[in-house]
Parts: C-alpha cells; structure tokens; sequence
DNA sequence: CGTGTTTGACCCGCGC
DNA sequence: GCGCGGGTCAAACACG
C-alpha cells in the first residue's frame, strides 16, 4: 500500500513534464515574436527616416501585403546579413496612428551580428525603406516631404521610441513599462491611438533588439527546468514566471 | 553584375 | 468544401 503515493508522485510527474512541453510548444509560437511600436515624426521626413530606424541588420523585403482593417500595408522583411538566416520582421503602419510603424521580429539570426563599435552611425547598413511613393506610407506624398539636412536627421532619430513586447501580437496585448505604470497591461486593439502618447514617455535603445533572446537561451531553461521537474510541483508555475521575466520589457534610456 | 524592390500568383491555415 | 486572409515565392525590374 505505500506504492500508492510513489505512483501518483510518478503520474504527477509525467504530467507535469507534459505540461512542460505543452507549454514549450505554446511559448516558442508565441512568445518568439518581438514586437516593436516606432514613433516616427508626425510632420514626416525623408524617405531615410521614413523607414525603421537601423537595427544593424540588414534585412531584404520579400513581399507586402495590404491588410484587412488598416489602410496600410505591411511589409515582409527578411535578414539578408547571412544566408539561411530565419530572422524576419514585419513592418506595418498602426492603422489608426500612422505615426507608429508596428515591426515584429519573428525567428532569430543564426549569425553574429554587426560589431557595433566599429558600426559608424552615419554608415549605417541599409535597412528597409517605406517608400514614400509605393503604398507603404499612402498618406504622404512624396512631393510634400520636407528636405531635411543631416542633423535633422539626427534629432529624427531621437524621436523614434521603441518597444518591445514579450508576448506576439496574437494575443493582442502588449505589456508598456513606464515610470510610474511599469506593468500596465494595454488591449492592442483598442489602444493603438494611445500608443505614441506612452511611448513618448519612455525612449527605448534600439540595439537590445541585436540580441533579442535566442532560442537557445529558451532550450537551455527549458532542459535546466527538466532537471528540476522530480523537486518541486511548482517549478511549472516559477518556470513559466522566471521565462516571462527573461522576456521582459527592454527598456534603457541610457541613449538619452 | 550583384543586390534589393515590386507585385501578382500561389500556398496554407482557419472559420463557417 | 469553400472562401478569406495572411504569409511566401519568384519573375521582372531598378539601382549603384
């Protein structure tokens, strides 16, 4: 009669390792895609600035898409640093702010990145435009862009306020860390209007998305976690918790 | 000539 | 099964 609580204790442990890998299944579909809102001028610029700011990637768009419910299309990039790179992103237009470009990274480099140090920011590879003149950016004429200089340029690129969201767009939230609201969870969909107001509060550095977390840093808290399974009945609830903090909002205004 | 963009066609998943 | 919408492919084209 003792072999009872050893075999709940063994069932409870398959199903504990089935939920582990249930919940792998989910967060790599999920919580893979980073999400990016850009705050771009709002009295527009050139075509330079027009696009996302440069991440240091270079990236080659291979499709766009016009989609249902936003009057702007959306753009399908891919890396082009290295061939067989996954890495991918999508820029769009936030339907209801077109002052805030939408980008998702999806998938991951499989390559080093650019060094940054020897990266001059003048020189900066070359990134995906949103040319003016194609559909990406229908509400500005081309003709009606100011010429800006170099160092308005510059300034540009300061008001570009980045964000990055630890769950994809699929499930429509996004998590906004500000001063005084650090963890206040915002409805996507209906919030897009709000969006460049909390984001202007809080710049964000662009380089964290050089080394967005990596699917193996995922496997090796995934296997870590496995070795722990047998210990504790709560490591699935401390495992998905410590994941979610290892996804969290990136945020440093050290670029101020 | 190499690389990137454009754009229509195609594929696939999902809901009805 | 069918239609729809999102994602990808690939040929044509542009550009440096």
């Amino acid at each position: 009669m003792r072999e009872f609580p050893s075999v709940f204790h063994l069932v409870f442990k398959i199903c504990n390792f089935v939920l582990y890998f249930l919940f792998i299944c989910w967060y790599r579909k999920v919580v893979e895609k980073t999400v990016v809102t850009v705050k771009i001028p709002a009295n527009g610029g050139k075509q330079k600035s027009e696009g996302p700011p440069s991440d240091f990637w270079s990236w080659r768009k291979y499709g766009q898409k016009p989609i249902k419910g936003s009057p702007y299309p959306r753009g399908y990039y891919r890396c082009s640093t290295s061939k067989g790179c996954s890495a991918k992103k999508q820029v769009e237009r936030c339907r209801t702010d077109a002052s805030m470009l939408i980008i998702t990274y999806t998938s991951n480099h499989n390559h080093p990145g650019p060094d940054l140090h020897t990266t001059n920011l003048t020189q900066q590879p070359k990134e995906p435009q949103i040319d003016q003149s194609s559909e990406e950016i229908p509400t500005i004429p081309k003709k009606e862009q100011p010429i800006m200089t170099s160092d308005e340029d510059a300034s540009t690129e300061e008001h570009f306020h980045y964000f990055k969201s630890p769950i994809g767009s699929s499930q429509d939230t996004i998590i906004n860390q500000l001063e005084d609201n650090p963890f206040k969870i915002v409805d996507l969909e209906n919030t897009h209007d709000s969006l460049g107001l909390l984001f202007d509060e809080e710049p964000l550095s662009y380089p964290h998305l050089m080394t967005f977390s990596t699917p193996k840093s995922e496997e090796n808290d995934f296997f870590d976690e496995l070795e722990e399974l047998p210990t504790s009945s709560s490591s699935f609830t401390s495992f998905m918790r410590s994941s979610f903090l290892d996804e969290r909002i990136l945020v440093q205004p050290s670029l101020i």
